[in-house]
This record gives C-alpha cells, sequence and structure tokens, in this order.
DNA sequence: CGTCATTGTGCAACAAGTTGCACAATGACG
DNA sequence: CGTCATTGTGCAACTTGTTGCACAATGACG
C-alpha cells in the first residue's frame, strides 16, 4: 500500500541499491514505515517493471550483482499524486492494550513485568529519537526543507513521549494496589 | 494474530452470535483491533474447529440462523496463556508521516488541510472516547477489576491527545511559513 | 400473497506483510 | 588453491487483513 512511496522517496533522496535501502530504512523512514530486504527486492521489481524507477546502467544485471537504482520521472509524479491524496487515519491496532483487556477477564499475574518491560523499549526508542534531533536539528539553523523532516521527528518524540506516560501511569495504579489479578473470577489463583 | 484472542475475550465477557460480536467491536474492542464480519466468522469457524468455543445448543445449525458462541475451559486457558506472553510491541507504521516524509521531497501545496482533517479525526474520536469515561468511569467508584480497562481507556484518550497536540502544532508551524510546498526542486535534497 | 428491505451468516479472491531459505560474488586466510 | 565468512540479491510459502459478493430467514407493506 504505502511501501511503494516509502521507496520512492528514499530513492529521491538518495539512489541506492536494495541492501542499501534496507539499511536506510533501518534508521529512517522505518521507524514509522518499517520493512525488510524481501519486501524491498520485490517492490524494487515491480517499480522498475511499471517503468517508475530504473536500475542505473553502469551495474550489468545478474544475481547476486549490486545494482542501484534511480527514480524515473514517472515515480516522481505517481509519489507527488500519492503525496495529494486524503487518506484516512490507520485504525490503531495495538496487542498491549488488547492483551489488558484481556487480563480483566481471565487475570494477569505477569502483567505490571511486562508493562515495565515496554516501557523499557520505549524509552530506549525515545533516547534514540532525541539524539538523532540533537545530531540533525540544531536548534539554531532551521532550512525550512528541513521543516517537516523535523516534524516528522517530533512525531516520533510525541509518540514514544506518550507510551512512557501512559506505561508509567498504569504501572504506579496497578503496582499500589495489588490489582493486575484482575476480576478473574474462576480460572485465576487470586494473588495476594 | 491476536484476533482471536479479541474474541475470545469479548466472548468471555458475554456468550453472542457473530453479528453481535461485530456490534460489540465496533464499539470498545475495535477501538485497537478492528475487525470486520467476514473477519470475525472465519475465526469463529476455527475456534470452534479447535475446541475453544462452542455453538450454545439452542440454536441450530443453518445458514441464515442466528448462532451463539460461549468459550470453552480450552478458550479460556488459551487465552490466559496468550497474555502471560512476553511481546514486543509493534513497530509503528503511519502512512501520514511517511506522506510528510515524502511532501519534504516532492513538496505537497495542500498538505496542512490534510493536517486539520486529520486533527479533526482525531478531536471526534478524542471527544468520543471521553464521552465514554463519563458514562462508564465516574471518579468516585474505582472498582478494581475496572482498573484495567479504565486504563485501556486512558490509553486510547492519551494517544488522540498524542495526535491533536501534535497535528496542531504541525499547522501552526507550517501555516505561518508558507512551508508545505517544501523542497520539491528536484532529486536533491540529500540526507545522509 | 408477493416482493422488498433488513438482519444474519458465510465463501472466495485478493493484497500486504512475514519467514525461511537459496544462490551469487568477493575478499580474507591457511 | 580451496574454503569460509560476508555482502548482496531474490524466490516461495505462509499468515493476516480487505473487498466483494452470495445466500438464508424474517417481518413490513401494498
Amino acid at each position: 500500500m504505502s511501501l511503494p512511496h516509502a521507496i520512492l522517496t528514499a530513492l529521491l533522496e538518495k539512489p541506492s541499491s536494495g541492501l542499501e535501502l534496507t539499511r536506510r530504512f533501518d534508521r529512517s523512514i522505518g521507524y514509522f514505515w518499517p520493512s525488510t530486504h524481501q519486501q524491498i527486492y520485490r517492490e524494487l521489481g515491480k517499480l522498475e517493471q511499471a517503468g517508475r524507477i530504473r536500475a542505473l546502467p553502469s551495474s550489468q544485471p545478474a544475481r547476486g550483482r549490486k545494482k542501484e537504482y534511480e527514480v524515473l520521472p514517472a515515480g516522481r509524479d505517481e509519489l507527488a499524486a500519492w503525496v495529494a491524496l486524503a487518506e484516512d487515519p490507520r485504525p490503531v491496532r495495538d496487542p498491549l492494550l488488547l492483551r489488558m483487556r484481556a487480563a480483566a477477564v481471565v487475570g494477569a499475574p505477569g502483567l505490571v513485568g511486562e508493562l515495565r518491560r515496554h516501557l523499557a523499549l520505549h524509552r530506549e526508542q525515545l533516547a534514540e529519537y532525541e539524539e538523532i534531533e540533537r545530531r540533525d536539528f540544531p536548534p539554531e539553523r532551521t532550512a525550512d526543507e528541513d521543516r517537516l523532516r523535523h516534524l516528522v521527528l517530533r512525531g516520533g518524540i510525541d509518540l514514544e513521549t506518550f507510551w512512557t506516560g501512559w506505561l508509567t501511569r498504569a504501572i504506579g495504579e496497578l503496582d499500589g494496589t495489588g490489582a493486575g489479578t484482575g476480576g478473574g473470577r474462576d480460572g485465576t489463583g487470586a494473588v495476594p
């Protein structure tokens, strides 16, 4: 759905081979649209077929041979058209919230521990984003074209901030009261 | 992945037919694990086959005939086991952030309008959650088993609060400066 | 009585993402 | 020179979610 557009964006920023793309995904676009190398190669194939990108002539086409792609005008147009679309936000789909809901029914002895684990992970991610912000967006220079990229990063930061805040609160609330064993009325040994 | 567990949770809260489940999904569990009736029927079939739920005997098995399901002990055990699992948070996958990133490269005349539209949608969702909170979790009574459900709802509220906050900020920042048409010159804009 | 909207159940084809593995080139090292 | 780890490319099978439609019962209405 959006993967081809993610790839076009990345290739416009800089022509790359499949593996380079994969690497760059891991540390920028992949933060909000993750993808494996398998997916990327498959999509590169389709995009080439469709005439939106092409392999740079320098690289001979052989398996196991490095192959760099660049975006063709058709690809740029396609991307611009996609950006201009109105598209509703994805519905949320979060297993942790679901598990908490289930825990309210069947009980969950270890739930608080799991919340703590998630808190640690989100704190890590938050720190990573903040590091990037320090590095790439120092307070003084505000080149106009970087503003969008900075906003995207702020999105990531704010999102992780939400998670750490909510998890902290949840842990605090469940921890004090011996809750977390929830309303599991029969299958659950009640825990002190 | 999680859909069967969402269904088990819902059925434990109250035995239901496929359509009833669908309705209930639309206004509670579906907020963080949406699902269509087709998916639900398919999953009900699998769960029944696997011996985790069964149709209540009252209903004769015929197409177009109402059929209520209840959870069997095996289903409850399965759900409890799933709740106890450690499972990492889903990676974020958000088209809007992706489109902003693309807009930084190809330009985006209408982007601010789209952000406003999303802001309105998130405000609406937030209002809906807050209404539910007022209705189902009035400040005085804090039954212990409801605490988890309330926390889940708080998660939804905090998440929508994050979105409205971020979108407001983004709109403010892009609107004043005539940005949003971004760096759409051509394939330049190299970023390390 | 017919037919028509509504409620309820369900199959089938497709699209997107995940997992596992295979194959090709390259350079390091004994 | 062989073989081994690393880098790079890619296919295939599978799982999950989406879309479109079909079929069955029921009650309302002319």
